[in-house]
DNA sequence: GATCATGTACTATTTGAAGTTACATGAAGC
DNA sequence: GCTTCATGTAACTTCAAATAGTACATGATC
């Protein structure tokens, strides 16, 4: 099963930017992450529409986040994703006649519906503040040059 | 993101094996699955190992559920199927240099942790006692006819 | 109007499960 | 002992979903 990891890339993106000042390009985020520009702004697109971020044309222009950082939760990144999959594992058929199946999906699908629930409830309890501030604890431990900080 | 669905899969099998008297075989199940004896073969494999099931040759051979259905849990299941990824979510670098990473990686890995951890203990809980209890509470409920038994 | 940056439609690649084919191994029945 | 039935397994193909990448249009700034 291969794992979705724009959540994870979209934080480090964000995050980069939380530590510029001015506008930051997709072309900038995409070397960053290691990626290609327009992944990024596909991604960043679901941000956009939720308000999260905004972005600019033309000379001087990119992305900019457009909340406060303690505004902004993790849950409402994976909203604006598009509220992908969480789990690897699914039922084989959804809405089966088969009686077997049923007791099967029941006692499997109570046990996935409330991972799925520890996981968003975990979500939205994280802001984007605290990731921040998590990074600078880290930095103030082990400072990098500006190489490393732009990305590692 | 697709859904590996082996778990479910296995499950329903071997609750039709449980309503079986004596072995049955690949072909049979398959049936039952609709998909192909081979997968099934593939499947129950791993089951065998950790002494799950047991499987028999020639005439009269077939697949049997090898200890008490109340001894064995979704968890001895799903460790036989190897413990396939739960999450369909993951950290994009595993072991990043750049900090920013290393915070987002913090922050998402305790809870994937978290919810991977409740999905095992979860499937620790659950025997295959119960499931099959469950089914036949559902025939009691609402009867079928034998077509629909071997599979719906 | 030249340049820079986003917006997006379209195509290619990748990945892992699932399905299939083919054949070897071994057990029961005659 | 030979036929039949069933598993064991390797190798290959198919399939679906996601990411990556290309090409070009749109719009803003200089």
């Amino acid at each position: 099963m291969k794992r979705d990891s724009r959540l994870s890339g979209v934080l480090h993106v964000l995050l980069h930017m939380a530590e510029q000042d001015g506008p930051v390009t997709s072309e900038v985020l995409a070397k960053a992450m290691d990626t290609n520009p327009v992944v990024v702004r596909r991604v960043m697109a679901g941000l956009r529409e939720q308000g999260l971020v905004r972005s600019e044309k033309g000379h001087g222009g990119g992305w900019t986040i457009a909340r406060p950082l303690d505004g902004i939760t993790l849950r409402d990144i994976y909203d604006a994703l598009g509220g992908p999959s969480l789990l690897a594992m699914g039922h084989r058929t959804e809405a089966p006649g088969c009686l077997v199946e049923q007791a099967v999906n029941a006692a499997l699908g109570r046990a996935f519906h409330d991972a799925e629930g520890l996981l968003l409830a975990r979500f939205g309890e994280v802001t984007l503040a605290m990731l921040s501030a998590d990074f600078h604890a880290r930095m103030t431990a082990r400072p990098l040059g500006r190489k490393e900080i732009d990305h590692g």
